[in-house]
DNA sequence: TTCATGGTTTCGATAATTATAAACTAAGTA
DNA sequence: TACTTAGTTTATAATTATCGAAACCATGAA
C-alpha cells in the first residue's frame, strides 16, 4: 500500500507547480506543439521542455511528432478535472477570506 | 493571473506527498485527533504535526481543540474528490501498462 | 553535406521539501 | 505547584525541485 501512496503522490506532483498548471490549462482543449506553447507561456524553451519531460515521464501528457515539431496533449482528461477542482478549492478559500474581511467593518 | 497560478500550485502541493495523501484518506469520513491519526499512520509525532501544519496553513484542514487533544478534519470535501480523481488517473495508468505487458506475450 | 529550425538533455547553482531529534507550549490532574 | 499527556515548533541535515546556460539531437530544406 505504501508504494501506491508514493505513486499517487508522484502523479499529484505534476499539479504542484504553477507553470505546469498553466501548461495543463493551455492544453485543455487542444494539442499544441512546443513552439506554440512557447508563444503562449512566458517560459524559456529549455525550461518548458523540462516541465514537459516531467509530465511525460509521469504519463500526464502524450506526444506526437510531425516533421520537426512535437505536439503535446493531455493523456487523461481526469487530470484536467482534478486540476479544476483544486482551483475551485482555492477560489472558495479566497471568497471565504473576502467574507471575513467584509465582516471586520 | 500569474499569482493565481502560484496559489493554485500551493494548494495542489498538499497532495504532492504520500503521507499527506494518507492523512487525507484517513480523515475522509471523520474528524480525528492527532493521537488517533498517530495510531493509524506509521509516522513520528513531530513529523505528523508538521504535515498537519502544512495542510492547516494552506486551508486544507481545520482544527478543533477539546481539552488536551486537537481534532483535525478536511475543510472542503472537494479536496477528497480531487485526490480520488488523481488516484483514478494512476490506476488507469497501471492497468494500461498491465495491458501492454500482456500484449508482449 | 551543410544549414536552420524545433526540441531535448546535461550541468551547476539555488531554493524548497522532508525527516529526525530536541526543546517547547497547553491543558488537565494529583 | 509539580507532573503528565497531547501536540507544536525549531534547528539541522539530507534529498529533491527548479532554473538558466550551453551543448546536444532530429528533421527538413538548400
Amino acid at each position: 500500500m505504501k508504494q501506491v501512496y508514493e505513486l499517487h503522490a508522484e502523479v499529484c506532483k505534476v499539479l504542484a507547480n504553477p507553470k505546469r498548471i498553466e501548461i495543463i490549462n493551455t492544453l485543455r482543449n487542444m494539442e499544441m506543439s512546443v513552439g506554440e506553447l512557447l508563444a503562449k507561456l512566458k517560459i524559456r524553451k529549455a525550461n518548458l521542455s523540462q516541465h514537459l519531460a516531467v509530465m511525460r515521464t509521469k504519463g500526464i501528457v502524450k506526444t506526437r511528432r510531425e516533421g520537426t515539431s512535437v505536439y503535446y496533449r493531455i493523456s487523461n482528461p481526469k487530470v484536467i478535472r482534478a486540476c479544476d477542482i483544486m482551483r475551485e478549492v482555492l477560489l472558495e478559500q479566497l471568497t471565504e477570506s473576502k467574507k471575513l474581511i467584509a465582516k471586520l467593518r
